[in-house]
DNA sequence: CTGTTAGCGCCTTCAG
DNA sequence: CTGAAGGCGCTAACAG
């Protein structure tokens, strides 16, 4: 077994203490010249490891960021990919748990991490109860929640303009000529999902048109559900266009068209919101909302890094700012307005 | 802020000694019924939370598992969802670092996680280099590499058989009546590539046929890559089935397919490598290779966990054996065998 | 510039 | 069954 390497034995080796040693090797001041090169090569030569649970245990910090999300959603995975590429720069660690088969556990996952695993939490979770919340304030360690599902929590968070982004994704296909739209909602518990229903409601009324209950479905947020209801729907209905609340509704929804025999987008039109990476990667492309899930995930990193550095939470509240992204799944009815069709595929990222 | 409570503050309040409470705590013999009911409730009260820095300084023992793998890729998180699901179950952590956008940086990850980070490893990274292995075995921490691009390092790892796998696919192919089969490879760096080509041709070989060198294409492992080789390929050449080396290839050659206005299957039949989640949300789902990628990722973390028990690492190679699944994207050639059309999407998994 | 002292919270060892 | 001493490796806070 390989010894593990410490201070004292460094100190003994270079006949300097352990606290000089220990300076030089933290790029602490009061060293001179000589002294550091000694050390420094004595701690090269006998492979000086430095032990994190020694340094927790005087400064009570283990230099590790936890984040709690399902990585099994692309939604999710995008979000912690950006808190990755972001600590990446600093001198923090990402600690994973992932919540994908164990829905409620928040508060047990909380609970644990903050038991001196983690300094600081991100948390990305279905449903924050109130009992979380309150453990989350007691345990008075940095927190940030990205996307949180209620909005009258008291902590950072991150949050992106749902409502905007739907009203704008629907006032394209209104400009395209439809007008028989309907609407596949993700779980209507969500206050995003009631954000994005509402912005799609607006757009339609100010055009002068409403939406009949048959052209409206409320759906889990996944391939299978998107795929049937809208299967469900366009049998029944006609509509000449889809909007869903998430990307993955919007892939279903254009595999249900084309297992009726129809096309995407000459038949129907679809539209989705969250502009994962396989909506770009898919043909025809998805037209979608995009949501700037990576940089919400980097400020989420760097928001909870600078309450750790004693700066402060950046801002109680990070409102972000959706873009729509036209790619081919979108076009002019047939005997509408005659837009251009693209269908090309888009590599754009 | 909420004080640290800690063993001797228990002690104090109980009046009973600091190593007495240390037992109770830890469920260790030497204590009496009242003292361990007395203890308790106290703990209980003051909201007693373990430091797990402390324990770590005396046991050297972190209790983290630590995984660098590359989770933007759906094929890596399978396996991290598997590693994750397994140590659930378990009192150890995972700290997931992902290598998604420092491919090569795998010497400093591995050099960060061991020095105090993380009692085990479980590897699953493009290019093992020496260096690399040198320093694994010097850290001698317990590891596990899982699916190594090189099948020559003397450390334990889970491998899987793509000769077989691919084998099979292809005869698959050839049952339905294909002749004019190409082939798209991942990097052919990797021995896992070079594996399933193998396979591929010694079928192809055993049915009479050779491969032209037009019908094989060397691709990036990534929808793009896929989608452009594919339909240089299909321009060129007109085969009327497609193997690829991995699923992410596949979802490319099935959509060049498309943007060439023919369809699949009808006009060319696809075989991945995989079964990502993906190959069976799609319309047609995908007919491919499953790997039990989840089973790998279980089975990497039981065997560092064993072998932090002592009991070793189960067993120095682990094969897993692959299984093809038949969705929708394969048929007969046009004029081909009559073998009945199943174009149904399917929902399985 | 360098060294000494003391203690972070816990657990092993050995006495009562 | 319970307690006292000592130390894991490191670093503040002081000396010299």
């Amino acid at each position: 077994m390989t010894e593990r390497v410490t201070l004292a034995q460094i100190a003994e080796a270079t006949g300097f203490s352990v606290m000089t040693v220990s300076n030089v090797l933290n790029d602490r001041p009061g060293a001179s010249d000589s002294t550091r090169k000694k050390v420094a090569k004595a701690a090269a030569q006998l492979g000086y490891i430095p032990s994190s649970a020694a340094r927790n245990l005087k400064g009570g910090r283990t230099g590790l960021v936890g984040i709690i999300a399902d990585v099994t959603n692309p939604y999710g995975l995008e979000i912690v990919r950006g808190v990755m590429d972001e600590l990446e720069s600093s001198d923090l660690e990402l600690l994973i748990s992932s919540n994908h088969n164990d829905r409620g556990r928040e508060y047990e996952r909380v609970d644990f991490l903050t038991r001196g695993f983690v300094d600081a939490l991100v948390l990305m979770v279905p449903a924050l109860e109130q009992p979380t919340i309150d453990l989350l304030v007691e345990r008075r360690r940095p927190v940030v929640i990205v996307d949180p599902r209620r909005f009258d929590i008291d902590l950072p968070r991150i949050v992106v303009d749902n409502y905007g982004g739907m009203r704008q994704a629907t006032q394209h296909l209104l400009d395209l000529g439809h007008t028989e739209i309907g609407y596949l909602s993700g779980v209507w518990e969500f206050e995003s999902s009631r954000e994005r229903f509402s912005g799609f409601e607006d757009a339609m009324r100010l055009a002068g048109l409403t939406v009949p209950p048959e052209l409206k479905a409320i759906c889990e947020f996944n391939y299978a559900s998107g795929f049937q209801n809208a299967q469900k729907m366009i049998s029944a209905s006609h509509p000449t266009a889809i909007v869903c609340g998430a990307d993955t509704l919007a892939m279903g929804a254009i595999d249900a068209v084309r297992s009726l025999g129809m096309s995407v987008p000459q038949d129907v039109s679809v539209v989705g919101f969250d502009d994962l990476p396989q909506a770009s990667h898919s043909y025809p492309g998805l037209t979608t909302v995009r949501q700037p899930l990576h940089d919400m995930g980097q400020l989420a990193a760097r928001s909870v890094a600078s309450q750790l550095n004693g700066t402060g939470p950046l801002m109680e509240r990070m409102l972000f700012n959706t873009t729509l992204i036209v790619r081919g799944s979108t076009a002019a009815p047939r005997g509408g307005d005659s837009t251009a069709l693209d269908a090309a595929v888009s590599f754009s990222e």
